[in-house]
DNA sequence: ACCTGAACACCGTTCAAGT
DNA sequence: ACCTGAACACCGTTCAAGT
């Protein structure tokens, strides 16, 4: 075999690298099947990811914090990945139109969206877990939390708290879920929904009282 | 070399490998290292978790949900592991001594030595995110909580979501904090701490309002 | 710049064998 | 029952080479 122009991008391989992850779990992805998937041999992967798979790693847990879910799977804007010196190749920030929703309604909506998402890509969850990327997807995420929580009347020093309380459930709430999975005593989707619902709820009167 | 007496064990096998975990992460775990701590060649390991590595991350995922911490790492009691068929070796149960505090103070106690645990296995944290094991110990923790917000005076229907809120919101938060960690914006273990507690008691009071 | 192909050290697991 | 040792298929990564 010659020359391939596979048209390779950081993108695509970390697209390629979520429906494996989907499909055969977070240890049946390998470089080798991942360069199949791509009809490229495992070593091309390396010039888009030189620091191979640990970086790969980082890179799907920031695609994974900031991509949009479109229909059943990704689709979602390139991967932010700051990650040290390089220079955040940034997604195009959504517009962010002033939101004049109530505080309490903007961020169930944001909690019920990054729901959606981390369970989109639940397979990738426990990288997650020891990685936090520095996109300016989490900043303006944070900014758009501090603001609503300020709005609700929380003491200057409570707002970091209340934040870090809301993004502790959401990530929790989703892992608990995916940990009972298959266990023949876990709730269907529906209750899983349900629960996750009544558990935001009162944390947000908790934490506004 | 000849005979070896290495007076293997599954809790002496699970012990070295969280020491192991701490040490290099996860994925410096491999069984051959793993041989190496125990002083056994890799195989030796298999003929106590026949169905190798994966086995072994279940038990481990399941010393970490039910273990004792008592000095800076480990000495807990032994690896529950029900695990489909197999018989159950349990831990002697604890005494389960009447507790007669208030509801709340049971389960603010029970969350904090819960995020003790999860901060102490913190390595091993991402195991956790897709088993969930079916030891007597989860069914007891169940049960405390259950009877807890039942004493709150939660309807009926919504004593398991709140049990799930608050297990959602104690693994979320120690995962928000172990990804956070080594970041240069990272708060210290005290402000951890304090903002975990500062969610519980938000989580806790909406909760039973 | 982008990709290949051979090579190296390491890995999980099986299997036959030792005591 | 408990452990060894060789073997096999697979893995991540390096490096020199091709275009």
């Amino acid at each position: 075999m010659s020359r391939n122009y596979a048209g390779l991008s950081r993108e695509r391989i970390i697209v390629e690298a979520l429906h494996i992850i989907a499909g055969r779990g977070l240890g049946g992805l390998s470089m080798r099947r991942l360069g199949d998937a791509l009809d490229v041999e495992a070593m091309a992967i390396y010039h888009h990811f030189p620091r191979g798979k640990e970086q790969l790693f980082n890179a799907i847990a920031a695609y994974v914090t900031t991509a949009r879910v479109v229909s059943g799977l990704t689709e979602g804007q390139g991967p932010p990945e700051a990650e040290e010196e390089e220079g955040s190749e940034e997604a195009p920030a959504e517009a962010a139109e002033a939101d004049d929703r109530p505080w309490d309604e903007r961020l169930t909506a944001w909690a019920e969206a990054y729901r959606t998402r981390l369970l989109a890509y639940s397979g990738a969850l426990s990288l997650l877990m020891h990685r936090a990327p520095h996109t300016l997807g989490e900043e303006d995420t944070r900014a758009l939390l501090r603001t609503a929580f300020s709005e609700a009347g929380l003491a200057e020093d409570d707002v970091p708290r209340a934040v870090d309380a809301l993004n502790g459930y959401c990530l929790g709430s989703v892992a608990h879920q995916v940990r009972h999975e298959g266990r023949e005593d876990a709730p269907d989707e529906a209750e899983a929904l349900a629960r996750f619902r009544f558990g935001l709820r009162a944390l947000l009167r908790g934490l506004s009282s």
